[in-house]
DNA sequence: AAACATTTGTCCGTATGTATA
DNA sequence: ATATACATACGGACAAATGTT
């Protein structure tokens, strides 16, 4: 049987990986809750590797604004106040609204038929009310779009800011089931301006999708479950 | 004397960051170029650190796409070429057109005072001719309307764009004197919009001025000097 | 095909600096 | 103020993987 070439390189996952992928996991999740004190040693314990693989980990994670490391002091996971959803939404907005302006001039038509289908299993997971389904599918289908921009920082950026929004959403927000719907019509409007190569339309619906979202949190906000989610008091 | 007590807390500085802040002066530079192979044994020797902070930086560096670690076999300086041009400077002029507009409402008339100041010493720049010092003052001028925008993420990903635009320059890239005369203008008129909190004004200003550097940028390349900065055959 | 050289990935010990009693 | 405990930063050694002869 010949060998496809044009298989994606798999490369060898190293430990480092697959602690940093982990811990962002239990971060975004608030298994890891904002304000903890992390100890290198206890998570090497815990996770069965050596202090080095954690403390890789760990420096990509402060760079990413997860972790705070005080030199020679403490690492603690950092804060998230609800007031950060400016800060994370708004940059978020901005880069996928590039990525979808690029989008449109490099979409085929097999993409956007993935789209569809993306939309299509959106719209479903909705009515189930799984709204950890429904997350996923929304990002996947805002990612499919990234990919199609081809552009590696606005990949990466946008990549960080969904992790620091699911975490978000997880301490503070529950989306309603009538902001959903209006982002399936945002969705289907975006993949009608693809077809029809309409940059001006499809950003402007990007736009109002993460800007609805936006708004929609800041007048909706979760009861405040969770104490260490504020700042420590800064007279301190 | 009275300690002030609103100082900023200095940190002690790990040889990380130490190393980081190296390496990436010595990749932007082009001290170390584009397809370069790194071996952390030799830059530990060289720099006069043990191998752990040095592979602490190299894992930033990769994640903000300055080298490429590919597990158990090499690490190198990624490529440049002269087409990720557009990779940097759109999301650039997207997230400082965003700074920009959180920044009208929110600039003080200190810090517009001292925005006049550094397109002043910006012009002087210009006819000094020394085209360092020109982008050096150029990106403190664009810096001051990040840090007045006040939001980290923001703050962090122009950081990395600043550095792999200053890198692209020095590769590919030298300003025209009427380009920089041109910026000097478009800056007047971002102070202008600030001081009347015109932010429709200082967004438009603020994209046109990245826009037309990379329109100069694109059809004003410098003769390709440097074969390494091309990516090897992909038949390989 | 197998042994070698090279380089990376990981482990762990030690020292330095910080906070607390 | 001094001593103690503790967590982090760094160093050096070993192991694993890759490419080569």
């Amino acid at each position: 049987m010949p060998i496809p070439s044009d298989l994606p390189k798999i490369y060898r996952t190293s430990a480092k990986s697959q602690v940093l992928t982990l811990l962002q996991d239990w971060i975004t999740e608030g298994i890891l809750q904002p304000g903890e004190k992390i100890v290198d040693t206890e998570l090497a314990k815990m996770i069965g590797v050596s202090r080095t693989p954690i403390r890789e980990a760990l420096q990509i994670l402060e760079t990413q604004g997860f972790v705070e490391m005080k030199p020679g002091k403490e690492t603690r996971i950092t804060y998230l106040k609800q007031s950060d959803a400016y800060n994370i939404y708004l940059p978020l907005t901005s880069l996928e609204v590039l990525a979808t302006q690029l989008a449109t001039n490099l979409i085929t038509s097999k993409q956007i038929h993935a789209l569809e289908q993306l939309n299509q299993k959106f719209a479903d997971a909705i009515l189930s009310k799984d709204s950890r389904k429904t997350l996923q599918i929304d990002r996947e289908f805002h990612q499919l779009i990234i990919d199609t921009a081809n552009n590696p920082y606005i990949c990466s950026f946008t990549h960080t800011l969904h992790l620091h929004a699911k975490r978000f959403e997880i301490l503070y927000f529950e989306h309603s089931q009538e902001m959903l719907q209006e982002s399936v019509q945002e969705h289907q409007a975006i993949i009608e301006a693809f077809r029809t190569r309409d940059v001006d339309k499809a950003k402007k619906n990007m736009e109002k999708n993460w800007l609805r979202a936006l708004e929609a949190i800041s007048t909706n906000l979760k009861v405040h479950k969770n104490p260490l989610s504020e700042s420590p008091d800064s007279s301190k």
